[in-house]
DNA sequence: AATGAATGAGCCTTCATTCAT
DNA sequence: TATGAATGAAGGCTCATTCAT
């Protein structure tokens, strides 16, 4: 819980670099990396292309510092979801319920977060994609570890490894984003997350 | 089923196409659309640039060229799987089977098609990604198609629409092919079409 | 010989410009004009740019003042040499003597003065180096007088016109200042001044 | 003396780089290098900008290239010179004559050399100036051979050691040079040669 | 008066595309 | 018909200079 007391100039600053990052942002999900040029994202942003350097060596640096931010932003979030106090299906229930949300907030970044952990991009030229990647993979980790404590008191039967089960998790709920995105009157979020939940919870085939 | 006959010249023709497209293939794959040169294509491919000019119209010719061609490569190939007679379990297991195998036999390809159909690339101006969701739902519809009947004939119970269980078991395939392609040792292959179709049929709480 | 008194405030005034040209021959010096931005000779001066725009019009009237600077230092210095009373062949000695010294205790500038007087430096667009090769040119006259001088009683030989004596004898001058300066060890400084001589005074074939 | 055939082809290309060159000589030595933007010398040489950079990586490549090869060409004619049969002082005054000549002929390039090897530039970040300067050093080495074979068979004096005679005598020429180059009228050059020699040969002061 | 953040013109360089041979 | 040299538009980035505080 940083305090620090910023100066009227520091604030000025960290409010500049906001605005710049946030066209970007929509920028670069809209049209792709290679399909912006920093010309366009100083005009949305409206400042002068040499005010934009100031704050980013290049346009790569823009873009990693923003991907970056993000991915923090996220992670933090989801993971004091899973951190809250409940039973294992009560966690995978905050989970589904707030990474939807989360996302749903955010899509332009979910575009750009997926094309990185997803595809292949090479918008940087040194793996941008493996450090997201390893990070998500961290962040995997802690979601496993609930599939493997509720395994553990037999809450959750036995089917997969524990990182399995939370890959598996992650990508429906990404793939379910994504079918929203494409056609939110005809899959529409709210009954969601239940949905993938019993997908999970009751299996497939009948008892 | 054509079966025109093609004279020498033409399957010449064809032949250097497909040359060019495979040059193109692993180059794109292996450093994304904005980081290779039609110059780069043409001298893997061992063609002049004009010669590679005559066959596609510019480089963004080139690249849907070479994506939808693969795009009917795979659906051709997991359609017939899917058609193929059996129960609906089978056809799922052959499906998961299938679906697997071809990816792992086309790993350059599946980076380009997940970049295209999952994040955003804007690799194309025009959206070949809108033509490439399209047909990928169309073919999921197929899928789909065995989902419902499986629920009709209560061999699967009614927990998801069919369409939300295609999305959800293809998910989950990629999602378990790229943690492969991530790290072989770590999570083989031979083991996971079993480990996805646990997860679908048999539901994670116990009966 | 002027002696107005200064303000303390015009004194401050003169010393931070001093600085200012300080900070920024060595720079130049170090890294060539053009490689050497505003900001930099500003931070090394320890002012803010707005302050160092204050003091010059812009970059090039800074060089400029800089480079004429020193040149009057210089000039001024070699001239009361050339004044001081004695035979031509002191004076020579005196001036070689007093050239090598003044030289070796202002290095960086001289590798200004030699960029700006005998190359093409074009740092400045309208002529700098014509008007320091009209004030050297100016200089050569007066150190021809000597020459002249000698001439004239006999004590030297009448092997070319005093101006061409006077532009050998400072470019050999150079020349072996270039030498220590390039291999300090290999051609020490302190023997030279009379090795100059020497070639000129004694001829390279035998009487 | 190479003789290798070259193919129609070969030969055009190289003549294309020599009009690159020589544009790029003009403009350089007429501005400086850096008051010279590429697509300048692409103009004056009538080509597209993308083609001179098919010849060269980049402006400094191009730039190192045309003083390399200017030395060279300089060197090489130097050297035949000096080792033409003659007396040491035939030797001399055949280097003279010759230097002279060549220069005359090659102003253009006279003032880029002389800024490379006298003044500082930093035209070239790693230092094409220490290239050129050991160039330049390694030449004067061979006409110092000249100076210690006179002194050995007493032709000359020994009034310094024969390195230091050849620095001497180069800058006179260089130093003469300038003065015709800045007014050609006041310092008519044919009779320069012999000036030179004589103030080397016979000495200021009387015998 | 002193500051230094903001500006934007201009430069180097790349690369998709054309077209003469 | 196949070639690949030539083209030049467009983008990333720098830095001298200004001016509001």
């Amino acid at each position: 819980m940083k305090k620090t007391k910023l100066s009227r100039r520091e604030r000025e600053k960290l409010r500049q670099r906001q605005e710049m990052l946030a066209a970007a942002l929509e920028l670069f999900s809209e049209k792709g990396y290679h399909n912006v040029t920093v010309q366009e994202i100083a005009e949305k942003a409206e400042f002068a292309i040499g005010t934009l350097y100031k704050f980013f060596q290049n346009k790569e640096d823009l873009y990693t510092a923003l991907v970056l931010e993000q991915c923090d932003n996220f992670e933090s979030a989801l993971t004091k979801v899973l951190e809250a106090p409940g039973t294992e299906i009560e966690k995978l229930q905050n989970y589904v319920q707030g990474r939807s949300e989360k996302f749903r907030n955010n899509l332009p970044f979910v575009r750009l977060f997926l094309a990185e952990s997803k595809g292949i991009t090479f918008n940087i030229k040194a793996g941008l994609d493996e450090t997201i990647r390893k990070r998500y993979r961290d962040f995997l980790e802690k979601l496993a570890l609930v599939f493997e404590s509720g395994i553990r008191n037999k809450r959750f039967r036995n089917i997969a490894s524990p990182y399995q089960l939370a890959v598996a998790l992650d990508s429906i709920i990404d793939a379910f984003l994504l079918l929203w995105l494409e056609a939110p009157e005809r899959y529409p979020y709210p009954e969601d997350p239940d949905t993938i939940l019993d997908i999970f919870f009751k299996g497939l085939t009948p008892p």
